[in-house]
DNA sequence: AATGTTTGTCAACAACTGTTCACTGAAACT
DNA sequence: AGTTTCAGTGAACAGTTGTTGACAAACATT
């Protein structure tokens, strides 16, 4: 008993450092197997690598299956159901981990606290690179966002809803756009960020190395987060009814 | 051979009506099958149907099955390949279907032509009816946009694109934002169609029958594109090159 | 050192998948 | 009339799927 719970909270650290560098930098560079659970979690990290990996080559998540991603993992089909009881645990796991990719970037982004000029750009430079190195992520919660099954689009959903309206805490902070009712600044996120992902669809799907393109795409994502903040700036709540 | 033109020619003429009404009403109201290639066409849109209905229960296109498409369309799963080669070819289809919806909406939209008050509010009621009523294609667009099988995602796009090109156009047309550049003006509509989809996903998502939620998403919707079109009309082109 | 726990493996299963081929009967053509 | 065309059927195939249970060896606990 207490094993197992030893076991949980070594899962919880070291799932919830989320990727920090490689995976077993620090002690000893000899890639020697350690202790009994950071093995179980590297096969269970090896597990959603294979599910992401297959993503990227054009599969859908809904699509795949059990033995598809055991094999893509290298390991026996049987050995699946030591880490998930079926492939929407799994899904599941891989919106968590997406999520925590999300809460990064507003985390990144929080730094360049400065509202100076040019923010947007700024903003989406930082987008930018976190969508290159994480794209994987991207490209599932996009993808899968009202594509797969309706537990794992629900809890992308949720996910998404958190995103906003941390994003929009973060505003009101930083007091952005101080003349926004709460609910039109929870607006304005929301329609930020599903642009946002429908920006990262696009980049994400295109031929690699077209940077000509690529550009164009990027360009056109600027433009319209301008124009939806331009229409923030000189937005006028309704008169009948002041926040109280 | 003249028998195939034939069939071709039936084949276009019906599929491009795209739904008027009931599809055989007008001469005979007895429910007997016709020509051979009316039946045809029957089974042909019943697999095409039995997709959309699997899919109205949560799953996803690229997770369907040939043999569970021909069960659910009550035929035999060699029947089948009478009409597609395969599923990424049924899918086609049904991208081709939702487009012709699309141009349909546009089509409806464009009556209403003075754009005098209000112009967002009834667009959005326009397009609200639409959605109830061919909810099961927008679902499959809004749903395999970024989901599915690489052809079908770039055939979505193609579609979806069209779409843009030809409401930027209308715009024009009606002198509706004259001071944007056709670049911007395109971009905006990109930008009122990822919302505009993006609403869609959210609404059809909604557990039935709960019209409080139901408002509450469409209100968002118009709040949004309300904001937009308040960042259009501001929007200031660069001064670097006119448009010549 | 002895005991318990647990990750991964192996073999096997019933069910289901996409696809093939030859065939039927009725509609369409000559 | 006779002949051709063709949507839909039925049986069968090799391959794959998700899932089960028993087992081995490495590890953790006492």
């Amino acid at each position: 008993m207490r094993y197992t719970q030893y076991t949980r909270f070594i899962k919880e650290v070291i799932v919830d450092k989320g990727g920090g560098k490689s995976s077993a930098s620090g002690r000893s560079s000899a890639p020697e197997l350690a202790t009994r659970d950071e093995r179980k979690l590297r096969t269970r990290s090896s597990l959603l690598d294979a599910a992401l990996t297959l993503m990227q080559q054009g599969r859908s998540f809904t699509s795949l299956g059990l033995r598809e991603i055991t094999r893509e993992a290298g390991v026996v089909p049987t050995s699946f159901y030591r880490h998930f009881r079926d492939m929407d645990e799994l899904g599941l796991a891989l919106v968590d981990d997406g999520g925590a990719t999300l809460r990064q970037l507003l985390r990144e982004a929080r730094k360049e606290s400065a509202p100076v000029s040019d923010i947007i750009r700024r903003s989406v430079t930082i987008y930018k690179e976190f969508l290159l190195e994480r794209h994987m992520h991207f490209m599932f919660i996009a993808g899968e966002r009202s594509g797969g099954s309706p537990v794992i689009r629900s809890a992308i959903r949720n996910q998404v809803n958190l995103f906003v309206l941390e994003m929009s805490q973060d505003l009101r902070r930083f007091n952005f756009l101080p003349h926004l009712s709460t609910a039109t600044l929870q607006m304005l996120c929301g329609l930020v960020v599903n642009t946002m992902l429908n920006a990262a669809s696009d980049i994400l799907d295109m031929p690699p190395d077209e940077p000509k393109l690529e550009q164009e795409l990027l360009d056109n994502f600027v433009k319209q987060l301008r124009l939806i903040f331009l229409g923030a700036i000189s937005w006028k709540e309704p008169v009948a009814k002041p926040a109280a």
